[in-house]
DNA sequence: AGCACGCCGACT
DNA sequence: GTCGGCGTGCTC
């Protein structure tokens, strides 16, 4: 591709001065802070029929050559002050990775909302987009006397590309010729001729796997008369699939069904009976779908639920509508996804189910496989690039129109979406914990209502926001307060730790152990839940009261009896755990807070005949371990599941019967307004594990405040309990859903600075902070210093009518640079910390 | 982020 | 005069 120069500044003529010029609005593809949101180019008329809004563009900016991406096309009057400024399109960079109009829409609310730059928002949506780069090779013209009576700096960058045999990457050169005035002596020598330039758009490096497949050549009418019956049952294989529309095939099916090896096949391709064509597999992340399942009879409930959200796919469309399917444990809900899958894609749109966890997607994907095949893409951060990159182009290119996931998947590139799923709406995973810090949940509802889609929000704890919007009629409640068969809930017992301490020091109480031994007997299987992984929360030495702590944050480290390793959960620090005190030597090292590991000896211990699995972010971390452990615990190879949160969620196992609680404590004591709805939720989830086959669960939940509402409302599984208690101190606090929160980041690598910074962005922000809305600090972060950065925060607490993105933003560029660059904002928060 | 532009001192 | 060093501000 080379670029033709851009009149730097053409004179209007008169045509131009009545015409409207054909502009497209661009977003620059750098990393730089303090850009517009687009800039403006003009479009040549060659290049018009090509653009849409997505299509990738090699442009000229500030000096440079990059690629951006059209994000609107329009029409300015030849009187606009722009017109006569605007640089041209170079070219159109086809094929790329990019967006649709509404995901455009999308990436617009979430810059505004979030506060974040446009770039970065649209790296969200198509994060491969950004992995294209204009590549430029200087070219020496000629190599006789190149050099001659130049300048110093010229002749030294003559004499580097002579050395690179007359022909180098422009990045290269510079790097080579490590000049600090590089760029103008370098634009000199092209303008005098001296050095000439080309450029092509380096891709990604992630393709399409193609593989060898087979297909009929031309009409068999070569007989050679020799019989060759392996060479004829392969051609009539052939002949019925191409009949079938199912040409090419791949050779282990076609060798299957054809019954024929390998040496048949290649005497017919010899031949030129059979050709060879290349077809692009899909790299499919985890196994192909078992049998097709037919969809069940519904329940009552399903029944109910699904005739509401049929009505919407079908009749409301394409108005958007949402409703929460407020289900308790067990009831079913994914039934109902299924029914509202099924009747959307018969309305021919398309379909997007988040769900809060990678452990689920595996149990999600099998269940929507069986039910659709090929229609359904998998997409989460732990696929390989090759995986999410086939994934998402059978989307974009419709060959399949269900899009399930974690967070990300809410930007599947699905044209004409007509229903979105949040499963377990209200799990905080949904919130990204980096910029842009964006709520998944959220932005499904927004995405729906650019879209005009349904969106169903299912939960048996919804996020106290979400219920108060469906009981306040802001969108609709579907219940099902049943679970399927009527199977009753399963009993929930609180063990009070203050007495059974008195009597039994263990990290079981009698009860627990008794519940493990009956479980065990019975054939049965069990969960043990601890929201804490690795051995022990710390060590502490008991002669001198030395506590190992992370060089980089504000914390203890973890330790990790597997790898004998002293670790930061925060910023992964790592090191060998020490025998003796390194501060005085003492040998009396002693550990404190129980964690995942240490539950895991202790079970071992206990029950040495019970066979043990144990499901972390330890022993999860490589790819495919998710699905490996929950394959042994559904396989019954193991007894007993131990976890931290992530074998709370949604996890299907008939054969558990019984749900230990290590400890309640954990969550309940945090410092945050939301400690006792997500204590609840979690609580609740866990115990929805139990007894989801035929035989009834309990759950053991050992805890030191069996007083505390939340923990008294999840024996009774009680939401709604629950719901007019917290809803009431929500209320007389101010807290969401009656107030909307914004938290101030404010870092720095000193701890003094940080300090004044947040004093004097506190002082900024409260002199064009409207009266309404409430300033809170500026205090340090609960997590003070995080890899090697002190964060002070300030929170802003607004009525929920107030634009506070807007405000927030507002506020912001009336900050110094200097200070702006030390900021985070976090909307809408999940915690503070 | 990079790159142009401008002002200033050193050297032909 | 001309070159190159570095600070500032803009990028359609």
């Amino acid at each position: 591709m080379i670029a033709r120069p851009a009149r730097p500044d053409h004179e209007p003529t008169l045509w131009e001065e009545t015409e409207d010029a054909s502009v497209a609005d661009v977003v620059i593809g750098v990393d730089a802070p303090d850009l517009l949101p687009t800039y403006s180019y003009r479009i040549p008329a060659h290049l018009e029929p090509l653009l849409t809004v997505g299509t990738c563009v090699h442009v000229s900016f500030g000096g440079r050559e990059t690629l951006g991406y059209v994000f609107a096309l329009r029409s300015i009057p030849a009187t606009d002050p722009l017109a006569g400024r605007l640089k041209d399109i170079i070219a159109v960079v086809e094929d790329a990775v990019t967006f649709n109009k509404e995901q455009a829409a999308s990436a617009k609310w979430i810059s505004d909302t979030y506060i974040c730059d446009l770039a970065s928002a649209i790296k969200c949506i198509a994060p491969a987009a950004f992995g294209a780069r204009v590549v430029i090779t200087a070219a020496l013209s000629s190599f006789e006397g190149a050099s001659d009576g130049l300048p110093i700096n010229q002749s030294h960058i003559i004499e580097i590309l002579k050395r690179l045999d007359g022909r180098a990457e422009l990045d290269e050169l510079r790097k080579q010729a490590a000049l600090s005035a590089f760029s103008g002596s370098y634009t000199a020598l092209v303008r005098k001729g001296l050095i000439y330039e080309s450029r092509i758009v380096s891709r990604s490096k992630v393709v399409s796997k193609q593989v060898k497949a087979y297909a009929l050549g031309f009409p068999t009418a070569v007989q050679d008369g020799k019989k060759s019956p392996a060479q004829d049952r392969i051609l009539k294989v052939l002949e019925e699939f191409e009949q079938a529309g199912k040409t090419p095939v791949l050779p282990e099916k076609l060798l299957s069904v054809a019954q024929s090896s390998t040496s048949a096949l290649k005497a017919l391709v010899d031949k030129g009976t059979v050709v060879v064509r290349s077809l692009d597999v899909r790299r499919a992340p985890g196994p192909a779908p078992s049998a097709r399942s037919v969809a069940p009879k519904l329940t009552a409930g399903q029944n109910r639920a699904s005739q509401w959200i049929a009505k919407q796919v079908t009749e409301n469309s394409p108005y958007s509508s949402t409703a929460l399917l407020f289900g308790v444990t067990a009831s079913g809900k994914t039934e109902v996804y299924l029914d509202a899958i099924d009747r959307t894609l018969k309305t021919g749109r398309s379909a997007i189910v988040l769900v809060p966890e990678i452990a689920l997607t595996a149990q999600v994907v099998e269940v929507f496989s069986s039910r659709f095949g090929d229609e359904v893409a998998v997409l989460h951060s732990k696929l390989s690039e090759g995986e999410r990159h086939d994934e998402w182009r059978r989307l974009q290119q419709s060959k399949a129109r269900i899009a399930v996931g974690a967070r990300s998947a809410v930007f599947a590139p699905v044209d004409n979406i007509g229903l979105i799923v949040v499963d377990e709406e209200h799990e905080s995973s949904y919130k990204q914990e980096n910029q842009p810090r964006y709520n998944a949940r959220d932005v499904a509802l927004e995405c729906a209502r650019l879209n005009g889609s349904t969106v169903i929000l299912g939960s048996a704890t919804p996020a106290l926001e979400t219920y108060f919007s469906a009981i306040t009629g802001k969108s609709a409640l579907l219940e099902m307060p049943e679970r399927i068969d009527n199977r009753p809930l399963p009993s929930v017992e609180l063990i009070d730790l203050r007495d059974e301490m008195k009597e039994h020091r263990s990290l079981f109480s009698r009860r627990l152990i008794d519940g493990i031994e009956h479980t065990l007997a019975n054939g049965k299987q069990a969960i043990l839940f601890l929201n804490r992984r690795g051995y022990a929360q710390f060590i502490l030495c008991r002669d001198c009261g030395y506590v190992a702590r992370c060089p980089n944050c504000a914390v203890s480290l973890a330790f990790h009896s597997a790898w004998n390793v002293l670790r930061c959960h925060h910023c992964g620090y790592s090191r060998k755990a020490p025998t003796v005190c390194p501060s005085c030597s003492g040998t009396k090292i002693k550990t404190f807070g129980v964690g995942t590991e240490k539950v895991e000896e202790e079970v071992m211990k206990c029950f040495p005949n019970a066979r043990v699995a144990r499901m972390d972010r330890d022993t999860t971390s490589r790819k495919g371990a998710h699905a490996g452990i929950l394959k042994r615990f559904r396989e019954r190879d193991a007894d007993i599941l131990i976890g931290t949160q992530m074998v709370a969620k949604g996890l299907d196992f008939p054969n558990v019967t019984l749900v230990g609680v290590i400890s309640a404590d954990t969550s309940i004591n945090m410092p945050d307004f939301r400690a006792a709805e997500r204590t609840f939720q979690l609580l609740t989830q866990v115990a929805g594990r139990a007894g989801r086959g035929e035989h009834p669960g309990e759950v053991i939940i050992q805890t030191f405040n069996p007083e505390h509402y939340s923990l008294q409302m999840a024996v009774k599984q009680d939401y709604k309990g629950f719901y007019d208690q917290e809803i009431k101190f929500r209320e007389e606090l101010k807290y969401p859903p009656f107030s909307r929160f914004a938290n101030l980041i404010i870092s720095d690598t000193d701890s003094g600075t940080v300090r004044q910074q947040a004093q004097a962005i506190a002082d900024s922000f409260r002199m064009y902070l409207p009266e309404e809305i409430e300033l809170i600090g500026p205090a340090p972060a609960p997590l003070s210093k995080l890899r090697n950065s002190y964060r002070w925060h300030i929170a802003l607490r607004a009525p929920v009518d107030v634009p506070l993105s807007e405000i927030v933003r507002n506020g912001l560029s009336n900050l110094t640079t200097a200070h702006r660059r030390h900021v985070s904002v976090d909307i809408d928060p999940q915690s503070m910390v």
